[in-house]
DNA sequence: ACCTTTAGTGAGCCACACTCATTAAAAATG
DNA sequence: CATTTTTAATGAGTGTGGCTCACTAAAGGT
């Protein structure tokens, strides 16, 4: 006897809600598993609709990722700027930078880790939002520097761009154990130790006291001693 | 007419041999193409041997490429320590890591990247071989700087690591653009630039020697020891 | 000359990102 | 309300590329 053919049904919805349900599956399922691990058909599953409608929405899976990303990091960079609104001086507003992004870190780690895996080390790169939206978030860091070198509190000889290297690929570097899931860390504790080390090694006008040269002066002192002696008993 | 089976005829090497041509082959096309983009059959090609074969020597892809990266990372490793040996004084001995780390990078910028971005970020990084030679690596800093804090260069409140994290962390940061092809440095410059900053801000009441000083120091001590000797012989 | 060992082969498997002809649910039209 | 148009949604199918495995032949031992 045949079969009756099934007649397939299905909802449509308008176009945003969908893509918010596809991107709030997405990051579930990159999270779990990292970018290349993260089977499509398991997103749209997790989303309830089919794997091709997926790329109705999105060039590539790739694509989809970086929708999710940007979603995140916008949320980021509003919450960078107003924990800066209305703070004072150079150090204190080093200090807020380095803060608020160990906080976020802290609270997304799964998505951090797809941004510096995944992301940051991709050939294109450089044409992408993603950056763009990184350069917005580094350049109040830079503002900071450059007003702090024109009021005489960092020392002019220093290069911004190396201390934005060193605060943001330091912190990289350190929480690199926590996103592996093989550690922890406090940034309030980290926040301190590391805008500590940044501002004394930026800072300008240092108390300089140089045992080196005490011993030289010491020394200088004793051998003049002797010329003057000798040049006495000469004449 | 019916064709006569030609047969397959190939030379066998042994297998040392046989290897060093594939990873010979393989950071050629790894260095090219980046690790996904690099087809396994191109490696295989290029070592002039059938694309099976190759995980006859490896169990995958993955494993040629960490096999490529050892051997190189061995050689960085060496040098690392060579450059050191005889180096004295906390500052001296970091500004040599900085500049050696610096310099390494700037001669394979292809394999540094492949490093960065396909071994560091894997989830079984920790597992691997290259981890531990990472390990050693950085243990070399790690033994300065407890030196330099046990000598009362470095402050005892110091966080080793987070020195560490902000050295290598920052350095990786500071040559991303050049590992991209979207930029160059000039790693004495930079060496300088970060030695610096990291060991002001880690140092004990310590200040930034002054290089017209230091000039000025050793001239003035050539002068007094002459003085000195003049004076002896004479008296 | 025969046997054993193993470097080497390459057709084919499989997983998975991505495509496209087709279907049906809304929306527009009369 | 009936008909046409539009387009969200489908899922079977394609292509790519890492990897496998049954088989082949070159070297070495006896």
């Amino acid at each position: 006897m045949s079969v009756a053919p099934e007649k397939r049904s299905f909802v449509r919805l308008p176009r945003e809600k969908r893509m918010r349900d596809i991107e709030k599956a997405a990051r579930m399922v990159f999270s779990q598993h990292g970018f290349d691990a993260a089977p499509v058909n398991e997103i749209a599953a997790e989303a309830g609709i089919s794997e091709g409608s997926i790329y109705k929405f999105y060039t590539n899976k790739r694509d989809l990722l970086h929708t999710v990303l940007r979603t995140w990091y916008l949320g980021m960079i509003d919450d960078f700027k107003a924990k800066l609104e209305g703070i004072e001086g150079t150090r204190a507003r080093i200090h807020i930078v380095i803060w608020q992004h160990l906080k976020s870190i802290k609270e997304s780690p799964d998505l951090c880790r797809l941004f510096y895996s995944e992301v940051r080390n991709a050939p294109d790169y450089y044409s992408t939002e993603l950056y763009d939206m990184n350069r917005e978030y580094t350049r109040v860091l830079m503002g900071i520097l450059a007003k702090g070198m024109a009021e005489g509190d960092i020392r002019t000889d220093t290069s911004p761009a190396l201390v934005r290297d060193v605060i943001f690929g330091g912190i990289e570097h350190h929480v690199t154990a926590y996103l592996m899931n093989r550690g922890d860390f406090d940034y309030e504790v980290v926040a301190q130790q590391l805008s500590r080390l940044v501002f004394c090694g930026i800072a300008a006008d240092k108390p300089e006291p140089r045992q080196d040269l005490d011993r030289l002066i010491e020394r200088l002192e004793q051998v003049t001693d002797r010329l003057d002696q000798k040049s006495s008993e000469g004449g």
